[in-house]
DNA sequence: TTACGTGCAAATAATTTGCAGTCCC
DNA sequence: GGGACTGCAAATTATTTGCACGTAA
């Protein structure tokens, strides 16, 4: 019924006018072989290692800005230092454990934004990101 | 009818427990002077040094995280480079103007976000951050 | 073949830190 | 005077780039 993931992949890189090459498939059986995630490069590239994929790191921040260029990733910005990447391109929010610095959705739906001031004009809006800090309850 | 504002600095300061040294009056001037503003440390530096008040990189840095635990300024994470520092305190959201990347305030009390889901158990909410992003409009 | 990709190491950029000298209380 | 503060330069961290070589179409 349903065909080699692998051969998905490959489709999904043509798509995106990506060469198939043997890095780009081991990353992307990596990002999206298993639902949605949050990465970021250093994670990343050591997946891809564990794996028996040695990847080099410049390699890793090429292809995921390559990816998020096709529209594959989204790039979120959430603290000063490292960026991550989100393999789920719809419109959702996230929390972000301040102890571990670490990416959880917030299920579509579930968060609104109301009120929303108008763009000065001839802008647009091109995104809003809500980020919702969670930390250890105190006491 | 209003004391030297340059005392009223000083106050803040020891309020916060920090010495009112030169360089903190002159940068807290700078911060505080002229109504809610957006800051980097790389912008401060060089206002700092346009006003005959040179103060080395490192302690604009310095300055402006102790300021931050001091509760006098807040942090915000933009984008995934540099890191903003709000004069406003208060609770509020922002626009971000992705042609220059600067920073704008959006009025209190206009955006709501609702239905926050819970936060997991142990943990609670620290702070929810709102970013709509703005660019020049299409056509 | 031939342009597109990749790996390495060096280059940047933003920020932090160690330490000797300086200044406030 | 003594600890807090500052400045400089060197160290870190995250990311990007230049260029010789490899590889998919």
């Amino acid at each position: 019924m349903d065909a080699c993931p692998v051969h998905k992949l490959r489709i999904k890189l043509q798509r995106a006018k990506l060469r198939p090459t043997r890095q780009r498939i081991a990353l992307g059986w990596l990002l999206f072989g298993k639902g949605d995630r949050h990465v970021t490069a250093e994670t990343l590239y050591e997946e891809a290692n564990a794996i028996k994929a040695p990847i080099s790191l410049a390699t890793v921040y090429n292809t995921l800005h390559q990816f998020t260029d096709a529209g594959l990733l989204r790039e979120i910005a959430v603290d000063g230092s490292r960026t991550y990447f989100d393999t789920r391109i719809s419109p959702h929010h996230h929390f972000l454990i301040e102890e571990t610095n670490a990416l959880v959705d917030i299920p579509d739906g579930l968060v609104a934004v109301s009120n929303l001031p108008n763009a000065p004009l001839g802008t647009e809006i091109a995104r809003v990101d809500v980020i919702v800090r969670i930390r250890q309850a105190r006491t």
